[in-house]
DNA sequence: GATATTTTAGAGGCATTATTCTAGAATAAC
DNA sequence: GTTATTCTAGAATAATGCCTCTAAAATATC
């Protein structure tokens, strides 16, 4: 019941996504948002209580849109898919590529205000990490600070770096890319692969 | 002749350096950066045109004094020295790295708009490209676009990859950094060295 | 159709922070 | 010592942009 909402939730964050590939969190307003959408800024706070919450937001969903497939492909793929993810996901996802790969998890919230945040924060890094550990723990046989710098180093360290230069230019990456990943994953992970 | 200054420019960056460091440039303000050297704030005006003005030239300083050391390693070392001076700058200015690694320029400037600002930067950007397309020459043979891609990757982005996650924690890169670094490079650049 | 509820719509208040302005202090040149 | 100059000192101003608030619109329930 009620009046019927004209602009949902997922449509803020679509703007806000848009805004933030564009130009970067520090130059989105809400104002502009509201605008990008067609929307009044009224609006915006009754989807989010802050602008704040609304970019927490924006990178919980992108965070979590990319790490499901990273680490699906850690789990039932070998190493080298999973260091090719990153370039896959980035192809097919260029606007919230820019998003999550040119920007630090700082310039959207800076504190977990949130119980429902902080969760869903924490859960994410604790998911990677695990998700790092076996792998590492399958692929190498132990799980030394060491052995887990290297697979951390070759599975998100390097296609991220290979990746980032490309999407600055807001070019996807071309195959050399996939090539100088698999070329790294194999020299740092040696004959254990 | 008229009073003598008290605090003087590098003085204000050195001042910014600290708190980009800390907290990002996008927390830095005006009153803070006069606050944390015991100046008031009117003097940062006696100093720069604008706030943005300072964050540029903090910038600029920065990537002046990383730039120089690895152009000359670039030069006058093999690859991989040039490959390490990456962590080794990091390990050598930890400040600086924070500054320089942990955020784009977007963040400190979007626009030139000063002439000589403008001077600098593309005079910066000029010189990285020649001083990479000059080592690419030496040591592959030919330029093309792809070998001049492979030479990047191997000599910044890898190395900035693998500084990144240390530098977030605040923490100086380990051995283990260097050492992976000159694997990728061996690596993707073959036998070529 | 009346009422409750949720939303649009956008103007306005308010806080933060960049910038300017005035007064006075310190120094060099004469 | 006087004057011109450059700086400190920090209060006052202005701009930016987040957020709130009131009015009206749209719909579900009764």
């Amino acid at each position: 019941m009620g009046r019927p909402p004209k602009f949902s939730q997922d449509q803020f964050l679509d703007s806000t996504c848009r805004l933030v590939a564009r130009h970067g969190p520090q130059f989105v307003t809400v104002a502009a948002v509201a605008e990008n959408l067609g929307a009044p800024t009224g609006s915006v706070y009754h989807r989010f209580r802050s602008k704040e919450e609304l970019l927490a937001r924006l990178w919980l969903r992108t965070v979590d849109l990319f790490q499901e497939g990273f680490l699906d492909a850690l789990q039932n793929s070998d190493g080298v898919a999973a260091a090719l993810h990153t370039p896959r996901w980035v192809r097919a996802h260029l606007t919230e590529a820019r998003v999550l790969l040119l920007h630090r998890r700082e310039e959207f919230f800076s504190r977990e205000w949130t119980d429902e945040i902080r969760d869903r924060t924490e859960r994410l890094t604790r998911d990677l990490d695990a998700g790092l550990r076996e792998f590492t723990a399958r692929t190498v046989g132990c799980v030394s600070a060491a052995s887990l710098r290297r697979t951390t180093f070759v599975l998100m360290d390097v296609p991220y770096a290979a990746v980032k230069r490309h999407l600055e230019h807001g070019d996807a990456p071309p195959d050399l890319v996939d090539e100088m990943i698999e070329s790294t994953y194999r020299a740092v992970m040696g004959r254990l692969t």
